[in-house]
This record gives structure tokens, sequence and C-alpha cells, in this order.
DNA sequence: TTGTATGCGTTATCAA
DNA sequence: TTGATAACGCATACAA
């Protein structure tokens, strides 16, 4: 029971291959209409489907693009993955969904997979890795696809030349840490994300930034780095408490972050917003459902993957900079007050 | 700047593309061991993959699997994105990934992409629709899939014959429903799933056949069907206080709707455990992290997922049945108690 | 407006 | 132990 190919459906149309890929494809070239007519019936009796792995041989390209992660279940990879996917699907390209673990060696390799499937294009949503020998290899994938008129997308940060669509994470570091001070806060945290990671490092300057710009002083108790995780939100601010540290504010590096540290400071008895005001980066859809409803600095992730797609589908010349910023808008929930001295 | 093909390897080492072909995919043809080592080091001087595309028409399947999901933005799917891609990946093949954002049109759409890709198989992640059109459909591509010794692979019951790697939907619920009666409750609501979904259909009817074997009369007014999320429990259990129907313990039919149930009680400061005891079916890394921690029966899906993949790849006979019923123990935390009459 | 023939990069058959 | 060649299904240059 062999697949049917573009030479049944023109035995049973009583034509030439050549002119069933013309209906099929070249759109627009004369066609008689009678013809046409034969070839698209013959073409819906016999359920054809052109094979892709031919005509990826012939056109030397594919139709798909891959998706690089870092972990899937995470909802923030996730909801770049349905854009991604979503999105890829409305150019009629298929998503390759690769998850690296957090292992820059599977990621390597990864990319060499992606290559012999000869994707129309990468997009690479986790943030880079400050390890030279991985920047490396990552550079000359890129070399590779941009000699192709192929494209690498960054969704965050990776230490190289390359598009990108993002967020300007210093700025979000310093914005989050502005609303606090602006709500009268002195005394703040910021819980950090890995220190080998661009993005997570970006956002810690900002803290500092803003810090410097309200003349308050950087005090390296109130800042640490760690996982972009619940767990790691939950252990840094048992810390902060347990070393017994004074702060009326913490900023997080991202929602885990933020929901683990939620959950120590009610563990503890601490009042959110009344004692303690929390406000994150990021904003995932259960920012909205812990208690209180965090306040955040929004990254549209959403937008931000639909648009990468763009990037590579609409991706006319290599050399244009099809690259852009997407803002980071405070939305107010009620995990911050204004501080009240005690 | 073209790619480099089994040719350009060919005439570097001096040998034939037949010889290259050996040493590269046919390990124990037999070549001498001089060959060899000139052919390897081409290869890697040259940095040459073999062209999957090339391979694919010529040996008439791809390296890679489909997925197909509901939405992959939702951890449930997510953690068997993870799952997939992480077995696919030791098996040496990619995961193709199709979100059907909740519509049937989307999915068949994917169905005939991932035939034309030529994929070693498909796992269906999502529940099952109960509507005749679509399951008509599916069978079609099921059936096109066994002719060609490829396989279909159901997560959850589709309502159709095919390989399933699964719980026990039915069983699930009524276990914990019989885990809230254990505890002394006598009446307990049950909100629910879409009613269009075969696995949202067994768990409320393993609900009512627990009911039915204590001797416990069903209540329609306690049983709800919705939405698999948030939102949809939240609902059910703000209409439920307001009817002001009694009932000392909910069961919900995933973690989303127990999520959202709980959020509805904390709001009406309703205290969990103590007045109303919640229990639900699947454990995500959420159940554990939420206040009170979520008693749950436990789905395993990380490892069904993985199993699911083991089906296709090493799927031996399509005659052969190589379906499981993966099973679901109660894991207590602490959102259910013993039942304390008022 | 339609058809013939070539080649894309592989693997496998057959011959040497 | 090695190599020449056909075939996989398609898109296109060229011919008619």
């Amino acid at each position: 029971m062999p697949r049917v190919s573009i030479e049944d459906v023109a035995n049973l149309a009583g034509v030439s291959i050549t002119t069933v890929s013309r209906v099929i494809n070249n759109k627009d070239y004369p066609v008689a209409e009678k013809t046409k007519k034969k070839v698209l019936k013959a073409v819906k009796d016999l359920n054809y489907f052109p094979d892709f792995a031919a005509q990826n041989l012939r056109n030397n390209f594919s139709n798909t693009i891959g998706l690089i992660t870092r972990d899937i279940s995470d909802p923030y990879f996730g909801i770049i993955a349905r854009a991604v996917t979503e999105r890829a699907s409305y150019y009629g390209v298929l998503s390759i969904v690769c998850n690296t673990g957090r292992n820059p060696v599977n990621e390597l390799q990864y990319h060499d997979l992606l290559w012999q499937h000869k994707v129309r294009g990468i997009i690479l949503s986790g943030g880079g890795l400050d390890a030279d020998d991985y920047r490396y290899k990552l550079q000359e994938q890129i070399k590779r696809y941009n000699d192709h008129g192929n494209r690498i997308v960054a969704l965050a940060p990776q230490g190289l030349e390359m598009p990108y669509v993002m967020i300007d994470n210093r700025a979000a570091g310093e914005m989050i840490t502005d609303y606090l001070i602006d709500q009268g806060h002195r005394r703040i945290a910021f819980v950090g994300g890995p220190e080998k990671i661009y993005s997570a490092l970006e956002r810690a300057s900002g803290y500092k930034l803003s810090l410097n710009k309200h003349g308050l002083n950087f005090d390296a108790a109130l800042l640490t780095h760690g996982q972009f995780s619940w767990e790691s939100g939950y252990e840094a601010a048992k810390n902060l408490l347990r070393e017994n540290i004074s702060f009326s504010g913490i900023c997080c590096a991202n929602n885990d972050i933020a929901f683990g540290v939620l959950q120590a400071l009610k563990e503890k008895g601490i009042d959110v917003p009344g004692q303690v005001s929390v406000i994150s980066i990021g904003d995932l859809p259960m920012a909205a459902h812990v208690s209180p409803p965090l306040t955040t600095a929004h990254v549209p992730l959403y937008d931000m993957a639909l648009r990468a797609v763009d990037v590579i589908m609409d991706g006319a010349k290599p050399d244009q900079n099809a690259s852009v910023i997407f803002k980071t808008p405070i939305v107010k929930r009620q995990s911050v007050a204004k501080y009240m001295p005690k």
C-alpha cells in the first residue's frame, strides 16, 4: 500500500506530472481551466499530498522551523511554544521543538539535527549562557545559517550578534525597583536568577541602577542569585527572613521566583502587601491567580514569539535588521502597597 | 556556499560515495580499517551531516515523530511534551509539536501535514472528542498509519480502536470519591471537565459509581461540567456556594479546576480542609505549591509520555498490542481532612 | 498551454 | 573490500 505520488495523480488525470505540479504550487502559471479541474479532482479522489521530503530535497529547505527551549513544561516556554506553533501553522510550516533540559551540550546537538532537517530558521527561547566554548559553537551555527539566508532568532540575550525579539531586561529590572521606590520603599531585596544567564544578570543590574539613581546604597546582603524557579525563590526568601535583614520590598527576577517568595512569606505569617511588597518580571497566567495577585512588569511573551516567527518567515534579506524590543509595562495587582513605617 | 554532501566527503577521502555511506550507517559492513579512517576524517573535516530529506525520500520515513496537543502552554501538556521530546531525542528523532487550540479542524489538518512529513508515529495527548465527523476522519488517519506499519498512540481515551498509554479515568474518579467518603464525607460535589471529552465523562462516571457503591444518592446539583481550567473551577465553586447547597467535600476533575476551586473557597473565607475538603485528579508541580497543598490522584504523565514514544519507536508489529494502563495512587497532602459535623 | 528530461542527496542492488 | 548506478518524488529549464 504505497503512498500516492504525483505520478499517480498525473495518470488518473491523464496529464503530465509537470502539469500536476503546476496546478498545485504554481498558482498563477497558466493552465487550462478544464485541465486544472481534472487535476484537482484526481488529487482529491486519491487523497494526494506532496511528499515533503522530495520537495525538501529539490527546494533545499523544509517546511519546518526549530524552537529551542530549556524546559517546555515550564509555562514560560509553553507560552512561547504555543505562539510559535500557531504562527508557524499560519505560514504552513511545522514546528520542531527541542528541549535542552538546561544542558548546553544537548543544545549544540539539536543545532546539528535541525541543520540536517533544513529548518527555515531557529528560535532560541532561553537566555544565553555565559560560557566561552558554548558561545563559540553557537556562533558557528549562526554563521552557517546566515550563509544560507536563514536565521537564528533570539528571544533573550545570547551575548552574540544575531536578530532578536526581546525585552530590555535591564530596564525591566530598573522599572520594578523604581516602582517599589516610588511607593516609598527603601530597603528592597532582589531575588535573582542564575549568574550564568545574561538576562538574569541584566535584570539584577537594572536593580542596582535604580538604587543608584535614587541615591540608595546597595546592600549585597539584599541581592541573591539562584535559579529561575519556585524552589529558588522560596529558599531565598527563607534565608532573607532567617538572617533577620530588614526590608519592606522584594523584587523577583521572574514569576516562579515570586511564587516561591510569596509562599515563604505566607508560611512566616508575613502579610503581603501589608508588611512586605512583592513585585516581579514576567506575567504568566498564574500571576493573576496567586494570592495576593502579583504585580509585575508584563513581558508579552506570546506576541514576542509570534514576531520571532515573522522574522524567520518574512525575513527578506539576512543583512536587514529585523530586531525588536518590546515594552514591559507594569501591571498593578495586589502584591505591592505603599511603604508604612512600623 | 552549498551544503556539503556525501559526494564532497567521497572526493576528499578519495573513495566512492557508496563507501562513505557504508562507514556512516552500515556499522558492520566490512570496510578496510584504513579506508574507514580516511572517510571519518573527511566527514569531520568537512563537518558533514547527511541530508535528512534525501534519506527520508529514499527510506520512506523521516526522523521525526508528531505530538498533538490541545494547549502546549498548559503544564499538563507541557510535561507530556518534555517527556516526548526527551525520549525522542534518545532515539535520535526530533519531535514536531502541533497545537490545536482545542479546534478539531486544526487537528485534522495537522494529521495531513504530519503524514506529508512521514513521521514515525503520532502521539495524541488530548482527550478525544465525542463528535462523529471528527471521529470518522481520525479513524481514517489511524488506518492510513496502520497500513504503513506506523502508529498513532493515545494518551487519553479517543473512543477509537488504537494503541494507548492511559490511566483508568473512571477508576480515578471513583478513587478520589472513595477517599473522601472514607474520610467520613457524605455530601460531595464533583466539578467536572467538558461534556464532550471522553476522559472528563469517565471521571464523572467514576464519581457516580463510588456514590452508588456506598449507598449515597446522587444529587444532580452537586455535579457540574465545564472546562478543564482554573476559571471553570472558580466559577463552579462560586455557584455551588451561591446556591447554598450543603457539601463538605469537592472532587475536581483536574488540577486547574482544583486551583480555581481553592481560590473561590478562600475568597469566601471557607477554610480548606477545616470546613471543606478538596481533592483532584492529576499531579502537576503546582499541586504541591498551592495552599493548602493539594491531595490528588497522581497521574504519572511524564512516564506515560515516555512510554508512548517507546510504543512508537519499538513498535515491532502493528498488530501486537503495546497498550498500558498506569496506576493513579492518591498522594496525600493537606487539602483533605476527616469530616467534622458542625 | 502542455510535456520531456534533469538533478537534488541518499541507500541498496549488483557487479567487480 | 570497493564502486557504478538505479530509484525515491518532486520542481523546473527547456522544448514543443
